[in-house]
DNA sequence: AATAATTTTTAGATTTGTCTAAAATATTTA
DNA sequence: TAAATATTTTAGACAAATCTAAAAATTATT
């Protein structure tokens, strides 16, 4: 059993190495953490007791495998309990997070196993991440170019072209933002326009070009 | 803002103080929560500077109002969270307690808000006990299952399962009948099975099974 | 009422997770 | 490469929540 502060640290540092080198960097942990660098490496040290982690002096640390698991476990009911906010609970998508963040230290196996039954098993949280199963298995999401898509697809926004401020703008005033979900119900043969369907709400045509600059992940 | 610790303390001292006289011994915390008298001693003294209760030097503990709100708002939360996970996880009933004890702790209004309008405001929890409202106003003369008393309560039977012929047959024949007055006797470990008194006459066993589906209206 | 038993409190220790300040090591720059 | 800068670790302190052992106060018993 883990203290809800070695998760967190954990969770952290599995994150760094995910997302970077594979050496994570005492500073680096401190700033994501808002602890400081000491604290952080006491807490190396306790976890590379518990081999969840190894560590060399002044070089930085490595998560290992058994605390590879341990993280994935955790993101799993971060996740989980993110869908739950979003779907059931009526939370907007930028509001899980925080939550989340709380809900994911409770441990209780059956409650988590329950908990997907109940939200139907979903494959991506409300940011379009993915939700590892019971097994710790990721599918890894493939991120893909909107106007890829055929019709009755659905996706969630991972990513939007955010070099063109005329994009961004014009994005917002049709509600697409990242982590929203679209459906495409029509494709124009005429010129690979897109009628899709925003969020379960509104329903609009975006064209071939703007569907190229917008990145998501692909649901079912 | 209070820690998990000081919130498991403060609810046990209030439902101590309901279940049975205002003066709250430090021996009954310490037994309740598993912990030695000398740690209920430290906390108590800081409760007692949180102004959440009043303690006299061996001489007892009272919860003051200002403890008594914060408790009723863990209570609303530990019973919130025991619904949804009866009637949404399928949870049984006895096993939600101890997971909910862990939920009852997140602290975000808003999240109790949300889960409260999407289980449609319920009015009690799985084991019949009353859900306070946001502002913590706690309905009394609520309608609870007979096998949720404790020896020497009382109670008038307001509504009986009638979906089963056999039970209504079997609840003729001992004389329970809506209206009638029932007084706990006993309530036996093993099995908690129920030895009462009806109506001020006959004094009967009624097991578990059969408690649950009267339901009834405490008294006194 | 005096003694015994129980309850409660105090005093001091321990563990966990954090901190500051200073020392050790690594990296960057001139 | 040597000095300056940055990073990381160590050493020691602190608050929270617990404990044990002993002292103080209360309650029960003879």
């Amino acid at each position: 059993m883990l203290s809800i502060s070695e998760e967190n640290y954990l969770k952290t540092i599995f994150n760094l190495s995910e997302s970077g080198k594979k050496q994570v960097s005492t500073n680096s942990i401190s700033k994501f953490l808002k602890t400081k660098p000491s604290s952080v490496t006491d807490m190396i040290k306790k976890l590379t007791v518990k081999k969840l982690l190894y560590h060399k002096k002044y070089k930085g640390t490595n998560i290992s495998s058994n605390g590879k698991k341990l993280a994935i476990q955790i993101i799993r009911k971060h996740r989980l309990w993110e869908v739950f906010l979003y779907e059931k609970l009526k939370f907007k998508w930028d509001e899980v997070h925080k939550i989340a963040e709380e809900l994911e230290h409770i441990s209780n196996e059956k409650l988590i196993e329950k908990l997907d039954k109940y939200l139907k098993y979903p494959k991506i949280d409300p940011h379009g991440d993915p939700i590892p199963n019971k097994d710790g298995k990721i599918d890894i999401k493939q991120i893909i170019k909107l106007s890829n898509l055929s019709i009755k697809d659905a996706c969630i926004v991972s990513n939007v072209n955010d070099e063109d401020g005329n994009l961004l703008e014009y994005l917002n005033k049709i509600k697409i933002h990242i982590g929203c979900k679209i459906k495409v119900f029509d494709v124009i043969d005429f010129d690979k326009s897109l009628e899709i369907e925003i969020d379960s709400r509104n329903k609009v045509f975006i064209s071939n070009r703007v569907a190229e600059n917008i990145l998501v992940t692909k649901i079912n």
